[in-house]
DNA sequence: ACCCAGGTTGTCA
DNA sequence: TGACAACATGGG
């Protein structure tokens, strides 16, 4: 194991200051499954090709990057959507007529989607079914870490769709992937013969993107509309899981048996931006956030 | 040891 | 359509 080899620290200019507590949830909240924190408490994940670490310091985002992989700030800019176009999103949101809402916005200010990689957001939310995010992470590291190319030190990238089609039980086993291998295995099948698969799935309407998704094993509702918010970034997209089940049922009053139907509510009341509310509902009850405590 | 997890799939009425 | 069990694995 090689040691990194680091570029001083520099600030990310951002339209809105970002506090330690928003950009925890954003690296490791649930988007993304790649970002750990080193032994500083400083953030160090993959991002491209690169190897990129982040700290707060007093609500500034300061960022520096490895020699031998080196990020461009514009990368990191659009990353975090540092122009401040989601700011802009998020005010429109109901939050003036919704308190549940509101709270949210107030428990992570500056929560954004971040632009991430469409490769990495598949693979991460085909190892997401009956898992927690502890355990999602866990498996996507096993499959950088056993099958993929290294960037820098010991950070690998994620194996590509060719050589997750080939790989062997054995290699899959060693993942721990339990039965989600399959899901890895035969999607990529799919996606081997298609390289330019991010491309032609952009083109695509947010609802025939998400339908493509939903005809890829192991992809269903949830996943679909995963992928299509944090890989494509389709801020329309409103992903229903046990969270937000839990959530719009007792912070809205709702009692739907089917989670269509609290995708159609979400869609419905939030609108165009409904994802963005959806991490701020998701994040707010993770956190035990979401209704006032007694 | 026991329960459950950012669900999906297959099956049966 | 709608309900329901099976699915592999590991942390609490």
């Amino acid at each position: 194991m090689t040691t990194l080899s680091w570029t001083e620290w520099r600030t990310l200019p951002l339209s809105h200051p970002v506090a330690e507590k928003t950009l925890a949830e954003q690296l490791d909240g649930g988007q993304s499954f790649r970002w750990e924190k080193d032994k500083d408490g400083d953030w160090i994940g993959p991002l491209g090709n690169s190897i990129v670490g982040l700290r707060c310091a007093k609500n500034n985002l300061e960022w520096r990057t490895c020699f031998s992989a080196v990020c461009k700030e514009d990368f990191l800019s659009s990353y975090f959507d540092a122009q401040g176009r989601q700011a802009m999103l998020v005010d429109h949101l109901p939050w003036r007529s919704d308190p549940v809402l509101h709270r949210a916005l107030k428990n992570f200010p500056g929560l954004r989607i971040l632009k991430h990689d469409p490769h990495e957001t598949l693979i991460g939310f085909l190892c997401s079914s009956n898992k927690r995010i502890l355990q999602i992470r866990q498996m996507v590291a096993n499959l950088a870490n056993q099958l993929g190319e290294p960037i820098a030190g010991s950070i690998n990238q994620l194996p590509s769709w060719s050589v997750l089609a080939q790989a062997t039980d054995a290699e899959l086993k060693a993942c721990a992937l339990g039965y989600r291998a399959n899901f890895i295995r035969n999607t990529a099948r799919v996606l081997e013969s298609q390289p330019d698969w991010v491309g032609e799935f952009q083109k695509l309407s947010t609802p025939d993107l998400i339908e493509k998704l939903q005809t890829l094993p192991g992809v269903g509702p949830k996943v679909a509309a995963c992928v299509a918010l944090f890989g494509f970034q389709r801020l329309e997209s409103f992903p229903v899981d046990t969270w937000i089940v839990q959530a719009l049922s007792s912070a809205y009053g709702l009692n739907y048996k089917r989670p269509v139907d609290f995708e159609t509510f979400g869609r419905i009341h939030f609108g165009s931006a409904a994802g963005l509310a959806q991490q701020y509902l998701f994040a707010s009850a993770r956190a035990g956030q979401l209704l006032p405590s007694a």
